[in-house]
DNA sequence: CTGTTAGCGCATTCAC
DNA sequence: GTGAATGCGCTAACAG
């Protein structure tokens, strides 16, 4: 705990003016003799600039936010934001800039997430996983930072810079492949309907059906990663008999699907099929392996980050939005 | 991106002192008239402090870093980690302060820690789950800001207030349990041993091994959440047949043992006992049922929180550490 | 209760 | 190549 060291004081143990210290520290033109007292000052005090009065000076931090509107708890659970977080972190990394995760507060999400987007001290946000929420919309139009959103954000918002999967097509692969083995009864678990992402499949769902003249089955809506899953599709299984495959949005949905099944005593894929989406880690852990929708969460998210650095480096905004294929994963389930 | 209002301009429309515009904003004494025209500025002007400016002045951030030496993915997968953060973010949040978790570049996670807690802005740092490494020790030694670490530092780095569950004892009465039911040849399968925690439940087992006047059984040290556990448990049961049971120093590793003994025909508990550490939610999700080492790690996290929120508001620490039980959870698996 | 005055620690323009 | 001067935006004594 010593008295933290200024740059006058290097500045003053090498017989140098301060601009000549702040020059030599920063890579800037001086006489050897300079560099050469000014670096061993800095040794020898041990200075480390102070991050906030550089911010000032400079007018620019360096860091660079990532927030997403749901509780820690909530985040670490989920493989999408996982491993985007890792993507985007190790890009911004490499670009020189410093990644902060925003932690809101698990007692009120939205309401924290609402306070980090206003007075973060960062040259740029990137969203992750955005949710329809009127009060952060509306606070996104009037923010006066950088943006860029993985997962693209509601079309109220449209005119933000973002990059996703192909949802809608990753609903329509998946039910249309359902569809054309002769399932006839197709129900959905997906997301919440605040999360863009599951409109989206939802909408590849109904499309698929649409194109093949059929009913949709029933729509369960719950969260992606919900605990109460199984039990859910126990209640959708046993409520609706006729149902005879099944469209989750998330693998851990369809493993929550899986085990309500097997719990009935149905066997899949014969009497159900399943398919999921993600093409997680847990996707081949399971008997029978699941079939999958797989979406490059790593890739997307490298090129969330992207923009975001481009953005800060040249002032202007590379293309967007930038939408990546996602593609069916046949195993056992379907 | 419409240019930031400064406090000047908002004194100005206020037709008042810079000094009292300040005095309104955070609370001060005032007329109820200033109060009445500086807030309506603010309003009208959309007036947000500029956080580098006020951190220069008030020489503070409200703010506290949460650094944790893994990749942002290795942090996701860790359910100590996960719960730790989520207490942590919920006390600070509560307590005025904003955390924000480091995030490392994957690349090289411990370059990048150490990067962090040098030169991060921020009023204090809590460090989760820290990891034996001399340079980041050094570094501890030589920092210059309240910190708090969840999870007991290193020996060398000794005086560091801390919070912990007892590990030792978690390892011992683990180990006890199964030596007491008449295993004879009992394995741990292991942290790293640049755990601290990994060592200590390790002390633990063999604790009760001398105790009891046995001979350990093999050491396997691999990382808690090991994607390759199964093989690693499949390996040492293959080595070791006589080895009749495993203390698996989290709950992850132990399923993994439970796996690779279904795939080679030995039943749990007959064949072989298994205990497990964590009690997370996969111990009651496999079959059998897992016998585990339940630790309060929201308790504990909570007070590490709490040390530091305490330190940053009287200047002064707690008492620490503090260490939280660990207690046996009986259930189908030992 | 209010305005004036000084910084907080650093970057940077401008003459020299 | 270098130093003096100025400002980044805000807070906090200090008089009044």
């Amino acid at each position: 705990m010593t008295e933290p060291v200024t740059l006058d004081q290097v500045a003053r143990a090498a017989g140098v003016s301060r601009s000549t210290a702040s020059r030599v520290i920063n890579g800037g033109v001086a006489s050897a003799q300079s560099i050469e007292s000014v670096n061993q000052a800095v040794a020898d005090l041990g200075f480390v600039p102070n991050r906030a009065a550089q911010t000032l000076a400079r007018q620019r931090t360096d860091q660079v936010a990532i927030v997403t509107p749901e509780s820690p708890a909530a985040m670490f659970v989920d493989p999408f934001i996982a491993i985007a977080i890792d993507a985007i972190s190790h890009r911004l990394w490499r670009a020189g800039l410093q990644p902060q995760l925003a932690l809101t507060d698990p007692a009120d999400p939205i309401a924290t997430t609402r306070r980090f987007l206003h007075h973060s001290n960062v040259d740029g946000i990137i969203v992750v996983h955005f949710i329809r929420d009127p009060q952060l919309e509306e606070l996104l139009t009037e923010l006066e930072l950088p943006l860029v959103f993985v997962g693209r954000p509601p079309d109220s918002t449209r005119d933000f810079p973002y990059v996703d999967a192909d949802n809608v097509h990753g609903g329509y692969i998946a039910t249309k492949h359902l569809l054309d083995q002769g399932r006839r009864r197709v129900a959905c678990m997906g997301g919440a309907l605040v999360r863009i992402a599951a409109v989206d499949r939802r909408a590849g769902w109904l499309r698929a059906h649409r194109e093949a003249g059929l009913e949709p089955g029933p729509y369960v809506e719950l969260d992606f990663q919900a605990a109460g899953a199984t039990a859910a599709a126990a209640e959708l299984l046993r409520a609706d008999p006729a149902v005879d495959a099944v469209f989750a949005q998330s693998d851990t949905l369809a493993v929550a699907t899986l085990h309500a099944a097997a719990a009935q005593g149905r066997r899949v894929p014969e009497d159900l099929a399943v398919v999921g989406f993600d093409d997680s880690a847990a996707a081949t852990r399971v008997s029978p392996r699941l079939t999958t929708v797989a979406q490059p969460i790593a890739l997307l998210s490298s090129a969330g980050a992207d923009l975001m650095v481009e953005r800060l480096r040249t002032g202007r905004w590379g293309s967007w939005p930038r939408v990546f294929p996602t593609e069916l994963v046949v195993r056992d389930s379907a």
